[in-house]
DNA sequence: TCCCAATTTGTTAGCGCTAACATGAAAAAT
DNA sequence: ATTTTTCATGTTAGCGCTAACAAATTGGGA
């Protein structure tokens, strides 16, 4: 039988040769690496030396093909570009890493049926778990998601059912800063909004019960453009709001980059503010800190969430938890100049 | 024998399920699924009807076991917060999804001991090429993908030696800016550094040899801080700056975070762009563009870099390549009102 | 007509690892 | 001293897939 020898990636080192270099066979090496209290000390020693001078690195695929774990795990997040989500990864990746736990990126691109697709592709590789940002799956999601009894945790808001979440309430938030408006003295407020994914209508709803609870709510006052929100965009919806509506006195922006366009258009504008018009955004960006005058907005734990999310996906994991979690992790309203 | 039956992630439909369903044999169905040629049409048809009907999904770690390719590539990128990584993942991305392969991102921090960790580390998922930033890795890490024969493509900067790169000269981009400020009559001008990775000392090498050629370099206008850059800083350091050198009438900052930052504290101090003082950044991010004044900055291919590479990559994987490639995708000086 | 090549499908074995069961040795309990 | 329990290690088989080889089928061309 003189086959052709196979292709082999890595080293070339299995865990059969470790264990003929230490003496034992290859399971003990594989407990010595997996489970260090299911061999005595002395061996593991000896195990983890001769690791490390052969340079056996592990074969992942073999591993997760024989225990059908792939200490992996799915996240899908709408937007590369939007800092706010890549916080939000940063914070998952920093509770994952050290769990060694591999990370697998989808990005949705706020796209309801992009995401169902790449929950589909990546379920080849048999991930353990899922972070989802939002609650608004498609029907077809959810279904995959039960019928495989994949542990998911949602990410960045809180649902209203028995999916485990982690977030805040993004209608209170924007009830949060529209109230912030109208405390400043402030009647004829508008909202202007983009993208318009679940979490910018949640927060448009929470301006609308502010507004009409306080009785000065305006319809005619909430502009919505379906596009990725951008500070052009926020230039331009300011110009256009002003010019339908000369009396509009505030402005609550759906995120900073609106706010931070809008702010510089006042600016190149003469327009005086907070006086005339107060503007705040949402998600306090860095930047945010940084405009003349410096953008009042609401401050967001979204490391913190991604990270906690994380946490309680790996507790699912273990199965150290029965009951469904919910944790809200709040927002905080900073305000500056230019309210 | 009555084992208990193993756990089972996805499905649990198999290829051989489907071949039975079928009337053919799993290999049959494997071509059917990965080289389509090499499998009449009318049964591939009907093939992939099964695949629908009984709702199977692949298992990427047994594929990868049987053939010794993952179908995987490992990026490592210096930060996840930091914009100009996160567009070269979005390029990077956009190839390698529709071609199949799946992305592992490690993040480095900025840190030559952590990418070497995080390339050992990922070697267990054994990658069939590596992206990384930059081309300063420890000989360690240069050993390794040298042995492994790991194919790599270097982003960012341009090679001297025979590694394929896809990037931009950061010297030229440098010289470049200092010498508009040159052109704007600026003859004290000042260096902004943050971070100091090798792209920022490139860059600063640029703006030294473009002063000297004018003959007003002066040492003493370099400020350098090790510390991850940030609007704050930019603020924090203009007023050191021009504490130690008010005769300062131009400022190069290394990134545009730190000029976004120069320029607001220079707005409160009532400091005159750019008659007074001109400032230059880094980037051309969005924010450059809406700051008052608007940021002059070098605008950089980042999306087309890391999309690029990717292709590169894919080539080098192919073998449709034998040449070593170096890619210059260039940069471009975009003067606004800061200057 | 037969033969050879090209094409299509099947058989066998094994990728590297770990679950489950088995065994042997040491420690604890009787 | 004997039995029971615990602990440490080994044996066997198989996870799901594909490379390599083998066989069967088809289509020309001499």
């Amino acid at each position: 039988m003189s086959r052709k020898p196979r292709l082999r990636s890595g080293t070339g080192v299995t865990m059969h040769d470790v264990g003929q270099a230490a003496g034992v066979s290859a399971i003990t090496v594989s407990r010595a690496l997996h489970s260090p209290d299911r061999v005595s000390p002395a061996l593991r020693e000896k195990i983890l030396q001769v690791v490390e001078q052969l340079g056996y690195v592990p074969n992942r695929s073999a591993r997760q093909l024989a225990s059908a774990r792939s200490h992996t795990v799915l996240v899908l997040i709408p937007s590369l570009s939007n800092t706010v989500f890549i916080d939000a990864l940063a914070g998952i990746e920093s509770v994952l890493q050290p769990a060694g736990y591999q990370m697998l990126i989808g990005n949705t691109h706020y796209s309801d049926s992009e995401e169902l697709a790449l929950l589909r592709a990546y379920l080849q590789h048999s991930p353990d778990g899922l972070l989802v940002t939002g609650l608004n799956q498609l029907p077809a999601f959810r279904q995959i998601v039960a019928q495989q009894a994949l542990p998911a945790v949602y990410m960045m808001d809180l649902s209203q059912d028995d999916r485990p979440c982690v977030g805040f309430s993004q209608e209170a938030a924007g009830a949060s800063m529209t109230g912030h408006l109208l405390a400043r003295g402030k009647r004829r407020i508008a909202f202007l909004g983009a993208q318009l994914d679940e979490r910018v209508i949640k927060r448009l709803h929470g301006y609308r019960s502010a507004l009409q609870q306080a009785g000065c709510h305006d319809p005619a006052l909430e502009w919505l453009n379906p596009s990725p929100s951008s500070m052009q965009m926020g230039a331009d919806m300011l110009d256009a709001l002003l010019a339908a509506h000369p009396d509009c006195d505030g402005i609550f922006c759906c995120n900073d980059d609106l706010a931070i366009g809008a702010i510089a258009r006042c600016q190149q504008r003469g327009i005086a503010l907070p006086e005339q018009l107060a503007i705040g955004g949402f998600n306090d960006l860095q930047a945010a800190a940084w405009t003349t005058p410096a953008l009042s907005s609401i401050a967001t734990p979204r490391f913190e969430i991604g990270a906690a999310a994380a946490r309680m996906l790996l507790q699912q994991l273990r199965g150290e938890t029965t009951a469904v979690q919910k944790l809200d992790l709040g927002f905080q309203l900073q305000v500056r100049a230019s309210t």
